[in-house]
DNA sequence: GGCGTCATGTAAAAGGTTACATGATTCC
DNA sequence: GGAATCATGTAACCTTTTACATGACGCC
């Protein structure tokens, strides 16, 4: 139940309404945990239920009225409570590793489209995070605790996304192999 | 709907019982897809329902009878046919980075320790991926097509551990040196 | 006129987890 | 005597995704 817990750290510091917690998850916990609003209305109304928010409705003009919610003292120690127990084995459920595995039931110019195409998205998403290290992360003598914890995530991002991609260049290189073959194929 | 097409990878080259599945995914499968005996079976009996696979039961001695599952034409075709679209991005789900993202909550003596059994398992699981390339994966000009491609799936096991552990050597040590603080604060 | 942003929701379906259940056999 | 292996399943519950819905405002 890790979405009630993201939304504890998103109100940890700032109350906010389910749209702002909604856009966060796009953005800055958007690289380790992601959910949709539909998700996260649900989850508010029922995390007030539960007293661990409170929330109080603000009408606007012009725009529909928004409910800003606020972490109690309930939440604040449901939230410590979680961060001291241990979180549970990550487990990884990638499609793109079982199409591989089954890779031989398929022409390698398909594979290796599909692998060039995420290798694009991985270069974006590395750029981006140079973008935001520049941005945020340059002066490491003034950042607060908050921001210094926040560095280590995205160097896990940065570090994850350089094994990334060198696993596909080995991939790649794999595949232009084969097709090579393919197209010269070896003579007895 | 992956699940299905990861039975449909399983049982691509030869039938098995929803028992010999689940165990698949314990271990080979399992490093990037993961389910449940439970869920299997509900799986195997829609699937059968969609002609995807055929089954036959075999009574045993002294053993509950078993099912044989057997994939179809219609089967293969599924399973060809996902493979040729593209899969959808990949999102992390990483609680140990959300965790991370609010250290500042949190003891740095509680994280450290956290993080330092994970680089436990994350070291065992890479000595377990060593011993598998060692044991099926040394000499490799005699590998099938379809060993060379789980290769590839190894080496994407290795190279991202390897960078799961770089970057958990940081965190320990930018914990340490906060522990180091609190214990000897800095003098002005 | 259309698209993007702000701001909320309902409802159904699909996917996944947890608890419970049975029962023989083999190995320590 | 107890644990692990083989082999299957039901049921309740929780979590996540997808589809549908509304409506004003500002920008190009």
């Amino acid at each position: 139940m890790s979405l009630r817990h993201a939304v504890l750290i998103a109100l940890q510091n700032e109350e906010a309404t389910g749209y702002e917690i909604a856009k966060w998850f796009d953005q800055g916990m958007g690289y380790f945990w992601s959910s949709t609003h539909q998700q996260i209305y649900q989850e508010l109304r029922k995390m007030v239920v539960s007293e661990l928010l409170t929330f109080r409705e603000v009408s606007q003009s012009g725009k529909p009225a928004k409910k800003i919610y606020t972490i109690t003292e309930s939440g604040i120690n449901e939230l410590k409570s979680w961060l001291e127990k241990p979180v549970k084995q990550y487990v990884v459920k990638d499609a793109l590793l079982m199409k591989i595995y089954s890779g031989h039931l398929l022409a390698p110019e398909k594979l290796l489209q599909e692998i060039l195409t995420q290798q694009n998205h991985a270069r974006e998403l590395h750029t981006k995070y140079d973008e935001i290290e520049k941005k945020w992360f340059s002066e490491k003598e003034n950042l607060s605790l908050q921001q210094q914890y926040i560095f280590l995530t995205l160097r896990n991002g940065i570090i994850q996304a350089d094994a990334w991609l060198k696993w596909s260049h080995e991939v790649v290189e794999f595949l232009e192999g084969k097709i090579e073959q393919t197209s010269n194929p070896p003579k007895h």
